[in-house]
DNA sequence: GCAAAAGTGTTGTAGGTACACCCATGC
DNA sequence: GCATGGGTGTACCTACAACACTTTTGC
């Protein structure tokens, strides 16, 4: 005789946000109830019956953060038995990449306390969270070897250095300029235009560049070789 | 108020075979039960309350096929609302390369039918189970650029060809045998060993080899840049 | 001797890596 | 004039791609 399954199944959302400033940081919510209240954790929460994962997570992540966030990754999906202290909870953790001030986080105003955490000093997290985090920022770093990536996190218009900051902080290592901008080029997902940069503070003023979304989101599809 | 959740958690596997004459299969079984009964479909089944969904995908694969598989790794989970016109199933699919004749299949003794099917000739497919595989495949190619693959798939020692023979049906086109040969031994990770193959047939028979399982595990886990 | 499969080397080319000095601006 | 960040070119070298003839064996 079969017993009957009670599994639960939720989703968690690994965002990333990107501040040339700051560099790489993580959404997090703080947990108002057991368990873990009072903990960070990540955005997410259980799946409803009549949606898909995908249409669980934006929904989880823009009630609890107020984000929307219009394309998430499939990250992987978490069976520990003993994940979730008081029932079988199954999570598929999804991530995904934004501008932090391109939303107000509901933090402020809400009863829910929403927050950027930079992935080099994340606070405890809850359940296997921090586990999923690693895999998220691992995911992330194989990534950009094999597609472009800058579009959902820079100015419609940047200087080049911004871009080339990313990859330096999502790599983790410094990058040659010069190498970088003649294989960025050559790939021709972005372009100059002519507009310079107005100036924050000392230093000559660069040309503003901007993504050529057609050949981005090919080259997206595509694939590409890029060790920088 | 929320409504209770009242969805469900599979997983199926998409198990590949290697045979240096047939080239790639898949591992199906014959559906006894409806929906579907009568087609082919993965195997897998529902995760029950006290297992991981690596557990699962082991247990409804050895139920099921005969088939032991020591590692199998995690594909996607697949959650359309309708994807199982009975219940609400959200099923994690996983993937694994085996040796098709290092098991006998239960299909000749049990009631389940398990057979396997050439990717290049594949029944329709109970549920999304077409889609599942379509991914898989597509995921076993990409796997090829970046890891070594082979040791689960040819017999312990091996003519150099086998290998080639199996880049070729993986990634469907001719490569070139003096450039793979100087690739694979550049990374190290086979070695020749100094026995000939036994002739089966005409030609001139050629040195076998062995994986260096050390390297060979070792380059999959630091990834490499394999484009032959 | 012929069919089948294995073994093997060279050359050209493209792309990657390493590397340092000058320029425009704000203060 | 100095500090800051932007812009740019070359030389070496490695790695990949293209390519064909000879050898060993069975029949």
């Amino acid at each position: 005789m079969e017993q009957v399954q009670d599994i639960k199944v939720a989703v968690d959302a690994v965002v990333f946000g990107y501040k040339v400033k700051d560099g790489i940081s993580i959404l997090l919510i703080k947990r108002k109830i057991d368990p873990f209240k009072g903990s960070w954790a990540l955005p997410g929460g259980l799946v409803k019956n009549e949606e898909t994962l995908e249409k669980a997570i934006e929904r989880e992540l823009k009630e609890e953060t107020g984000v929307s966030i219009n394309y998430l990754e499939q990250l992987y999906s978490f069976s520990e038995v003993e994940r979730d202290p008081r029932n079988r909870v199954i999570s598929v953790a999804y991530y995904g990449l934004i501008k932090p001030d391109a939303f107000q986080l509901k933090a402020s105003t809400d009863a829910v306390d929403a927050q950027w955490f930079n992935i080099k000093d994340l606070p405890p997290l809850a359940f296997d969270h921090q586990h999923i985090v690693e895999l998220a920022i691992k995911r992330l770093r194989g990534k950009i070897t094999y597609e472009p990536i800058g579009f959902e996190l820079l100015d419609k218009k940047f200087p080049f250095s911004d871009l080339e900051k990313l990859y330096a902080v999502v790599l983790d290592r410094p990058i040659d300029r010069r190498n970088f901008k003649k294989k960025v080029l050559k790939y021709g997902f972005i372009k100059e235009t002519d507009e310079k940069q107005n100036l924050s503070g000392a230093g000559r003023p660069g040309f503003l560049y901007q993504f050529n979304e057609e050949k981005y989101f090919d080259l997206k599809r595509k694939g590409i070789n890029f060790e920088v």
